[in-house]
DNA sequence: ATTTATGTTAATTCTATGTTAAAAAATATT
DNA sequence: AATATTTTTTAACATAGAATTAACATAAAT
């Protein structure tokens, strides 16, 4: 769950669009003080903060955030008009993970998301939260690596995500247009058959391990749970 | 039930008798305020809703939806002219679950729908409605799966898709063409018998739970309640 | 007892997926 | 910038698995 404080509305759209198309889900917020109400029953994985808000500017959040203890590690992109904000924020700024610069395209924006997420994974303590076994496979995002019996396997991007949605939803199955959708984006527009050809390749690289992934036949993949 | 929304009259009249024929029911309005009025009395499953409206722009009903906890997570494919609307949609648009381009074929249509339907019963949280038990027998579409006293049974796809018919409606009883035209499709032009065929190879499969499909002499099967 | 509907089986036909290799695109290297 | 390398995509063909048919068996209805 990644939340977006930002009162553009059609950032708003265009931000958890992209973003619920890719498999992320994302709560959006108004106003500041929305935003703090929500804080308070559930902490997200990254917050999406825009610099120029109503009541209170978006630096003084983000200092806030960074006093209080539960909030002090949050991962926060800054979203900022380009140029004009940029320099101000060098000198006030305590210390955001990332900052993007608006316009910005989807793809930017969703590999900068993953790219501060796996980094903040990589200092938090939840080990749980990076890494997911099934059978004799085990996926760690963080290291962005796969070992099966304790081997390590190297997997290309597209497989890697193709395998951890499967790994991280094991007993569902995603029919090939929905994990296109996820993985390549919903602005692709190619064969589905490319779908099985990456399965392919990574029930071979798997080898033993491979056998995790199930065929669900007039259906899509699954990982068997 | 399925609603449609939609002003041009040839699009109601093809899509209604297309889905009627597939053993979908659809309720159509031409205008937002209906449809509207309709909402309030029942919720469909499902919402076609075209783009281009008299009233209020589709889009605009679409993030109405998106913003209200009854309708936030009603599944919605948005019927498209090619081209041109298509890149509006991707910046404005609060998030359908799919969109369809006119002119679309009917085989394309009924199995997007399908499709979004089965996604939209695994993202809800209402786990009812992704599962179903009679007797000994459990169903569970997200997982395209059934087992039977705890025990896993592989189905394939027509297998699966006429139990789950059978099932979600149990006690009804249902004759040879009706399900040949719900889970075959209304172009199926083959033998009604292969129903029993595949009746009797869902009953082997399902060992002692195959009894809870009954045949009603004359007429059709059903699942006891 | 005869007729009719359904159960059962196995051969045939069809289709979805597996598999491979080459083309295209993206990245890295010189 | 040009070249080499890796990754991704496409397209063609092979195969396993599923769907369908047809024939025969059995059970219910009249």
């Amino acid at each position: 769950m990644i939340y977006l404080l930002e009162d553009d509305i059609s950032i708003q759209k265009f931000v958890s669009y992209a973003l619920v198309n890719s498999g992320i889900e994302v709560k959006v917020f108004d106003t500041p003080s929305e935003f703090y109400k929500a804080m308070n029953e559930e902490m997200p994985e990254l917050l999406l903060l825009d610099i120029m808000l109503p009541e209170e500017d978006g630096i003084s959040i983000l200092n806030k955030l960074r006093e209080r203890e539960e909030t002090k590690k949050l991962p926060v992109i800054m979203l900022t008009a380009k140029g004009t904000e940029y320099d101000r924020i060098i000198g006030l700024d305590a210390g955001a993970d990332d900052y993007v610069a608006k316009p910005f395209s989807v793809m930017e924006l969703i590999s900068r998301i993953k790219a501060v997420i796996r980094r903040s994974e990589m200092t938090g303590t939840k080990k749980s939260e990076s890494e997911y076994t099934v059978g004799d496979v085990t996926l760690c995002t963080v290291k962005h690596m796969v070992k099966v019996k304790g081997e390590e396997i190297r997997l290309t991007y597209k497989e890697f995500e193709l395998l951890s949605l499967l790994m991280k939803n094991k007993e569902k199955v995603f029919d090939r247009d929905e994990l296109l959708v996820k993985i390549w984006g919903y602005d692709f527009d190619g064969e589905n058959r490319t779908v099985d050809v990456h399965i392919r390749t990574l029930r071979s690289k798997l080898k033993e391990g491979g056998s995790i992934i199930e065929t669900v036949r007039g259906v899509g993949y699954k990982v068997k749970g």
